[in-house]
DNA sequence: CCCCAGGTCGTCA
DNA sequence: TGACGACATGGG
């Protein structure tokens, strides 16, 4: 076992709050979740990080790049506040949330699936996906299975997605995989580009809009000054602001959150579901 | 049978 | 540019 000191880390918010899809919470209170080359099983005893895992390979720096223990989000949290004191309460709302460090082919697909369905869809079809495509983890005695790698999902067709309750985002998911292959679309150059140039070339696929690759530089590139606007953001802003639609939105969140627009949404969208 | 879910696309003015 | 309906699937 590995054991993690950590403080202001809200370990349940973090996993359950809709950055990621492939978790599962066991009777213990501790949480199974699903990395891109491992299964790990984090439990939070007071102030320390419990972890069993399928590989211990590097096994710390995998689980603090994850979910971005070394950043001082305390720090962060103060500068918010500064810039708009009207956030202390969400931010109140969300103490210990860090933005997790997820894995870039698995986000965007997830985040295509995302546009117009529930996370309970998301999460099924994400996990359908895997079982189908990717590679099998036996752990704690269960059978679990990686998201696939891009060369696992060489051969997909449109009818197997649609099969996997993915609907009419298959072909998005088909072409991103064609893209891909043909090295029209590469995954590691993004982290090179600013970010509006990212956010330029992500939506340069089919089904990727303004919300998926917001979403997408987020979670998996740790960009903060995105805007990830969705139905429940767009309700917190026109019930605490009166600012109505996406423009607005975005303008209103440029002027006053600057680089942390990403990271307040997220707060937002937070607060927003847990009422 | 209606509306909605971490939206985006194609079409038409 | 901007508005608007369509889109698979499941749940309330």
């Amino acid at each position: 076992m590995l054991k993690i000191k950590t403080d202001n880390f809200d370990l349940d918010n973090t996993i359950t709050c809709g950055q990621i899809f492939r978790y599962v919470k066991e009777n213990n209170n501790s949480y199974t979740i699903i990395l891109n080359d491992r299964v790990v099983n984090i439990k939070k005893d007071n102030n320390e990080l419990l972890i069993i895992s399928s590989d211990y390979n590097n096994l710390e720096n995998v689980i603090k790049d994850f979910f971005d223990l070394d950043r001082d989000y305390l720090s962060i949290q103060k500068e918010i506040i500064n810039i708009s004191g009207d956030m202390e309460n969400i931010i109140n709302n969300s103490k210990g949330l860090k933005v997790i460090h997820s894995f870039p082919l698995e986000t965007i697909i997830s985040f295509i699936i995302s546009a117009n369905n529930s996370v309970n869809n998301i999460t099924n079809s994400v996990n359908l996906i895997s079982e189908k495509y990717g590679t099998k983890i036996n752990f704690n005695n269960k059978e679990y299975y990686l998201f696939p790698e891009i060369n696992q999902l060489t051969n997909v067709t449109e009818i197997e997605l649609r099969d996997l309750k993915i609907g009419f985002r298959a072909p998005y998911i088909i072409e991103l995989i064609e893209k891909i292959n043909a090295l029209k679309i590469n995954l590691n150059i993004i982290d090179d580009l600013s970010t509006l140039d990212a956010l330029d070339y992500l939506m340069t696929l089919n089904g990727v809009g303004p919300k998926v690759a917001s979403c997408i530089l987020l979670f998996a590139y740790k960009r903060f000054d995105v805007f990830p606007i969705d139905t429940w953001v767009k309700k917190y802003m026109e019930e605490n602001y009166n600012i109505k639609g996406l423009k607005n939105i975005i303008e209103y969140s440029k002027n006053n959150f600057k680089e942390y627009s990403g990271l307040i949404l997220q707060y937002m969208f937070n607060s927003k579901r847990n009422l």
